[in-house]
DNA sequence: TTGATTCCCATGATTTCCCATGGCACCTTC
DNA sequence: GAAGGTGCCATGGGAAATCATGGGAATCAA
């Protein structure tokens, strides 16, 4: 069972780009990087993905190649492949840690999903996302109105043993 | 059958928000952590949620790990699912109980429930929920009514055996 | 050469680690 | 069965390490 990232929080970005990666994720980085020794920096997959997508996604190395290897297993040439190649590995880039445990976001990148001072990282399991704070808690309202419209008192995880819908 | 969590009690919540563990629950968090052993810290989990919540539900390692999977058996992508993604990986943090037997509350949990200078131990279970004393007795008005409209004398241990609703 | 990028150093705040103490429960020994 | 011992438990305090963040010099790119 590999370490997963868990938890929130938002983090400066400073006018070079420079944002701290919280230490808990950087520990699951460390561990999903085969090539990871201590007092290195762990390296780890942005895929920022086209205009559709207002958020970083974030995949250790070990997440990356199992990505890859689902698309590896993908009929060569069909459009599905087609679009994941493009995504995963066109829209990417690698990025590493540096020694305190902060990581450059190109301004390229901070303008394409809005970041100006702050950063709303994200855990989602065996990735996480960076968001605009202000874009984050408006995107799903979705989950937003299930959660409000469950009744008073109700325990969240009956959602868990619900039969498929 | 895996150890239960029972009990209830209130512990000291210290200046730099640290907590003991009630020593039973303890064992029980030993017992559920696949990578525990003697004289090591067992690890869980922590789900705080967001401001519907008043409280903070603790997991052993290997009742977050059933949660997961029954996460990952839910129709990737749907309202439900998102919502438990949401809830129990970006929510949630590691935690490790130390040599003392005491874990560390970070502020931003310490706040989000009212906790100050005491914390109210709850077991239920596979989990157990960590309470300010002040709301816990307060929250679940359900449970309240129903006890209230048992007749007099009636057995409680009734409810056992009725049907589900 | 001028803005951007990288590297190195600095600092306050938090978090972790290590050591210490009083209390209670249980055992033992006479 | 009383006095003392032993060990775990809950709690406290200070030192040390880590974290998030900032600033400037060196380097790079075009």
């Amino acid at each position: 069972m590999v370490r997963r990232f868990r938890g929130e929080s938002v983090q400066k970005v400073d006018a070079k780009g420079r944002v701290s990666i919280p230490a808990h994720f950087r520990r699951v980085l460390e561990d999903g990087d085969p090539n990871w020794s201590e007092g290195k920096s762990p390296e780890f997959i942005i895929v920022y993905g086209d205009h559709r997508r207002d958020f970083l996604e974030c995949f250790t190395i070990d997440a990356a190649n199992e990505v890859d290897e689902k698309i590896a297993r993908m009929p060569r040439g069909s459009v599905k492949r087609r679009a994941m190649e493009q995504l995963f590995n066109g829209q990417s880039l690698p990025a590493s840690v540096d020694e305190t445990g902060r990581i450059v976001l190109p301004s390229k990148l901070r303008q394409k999903i809005g970041i100006d001072t702050e950063a709303y990282f994200m855990a989602m399991g065996d990735t996480f996302q960076i968001w605009k704070p202000e874009t984050y808690g408006s995107h799903d309202t979705a989950v937003d109105e299930l959660l409000d419209s469950l009744p008073a008192g109700a325990d969240i995880w009956t959602l868990l043993d619900e039969e498929e819908v």
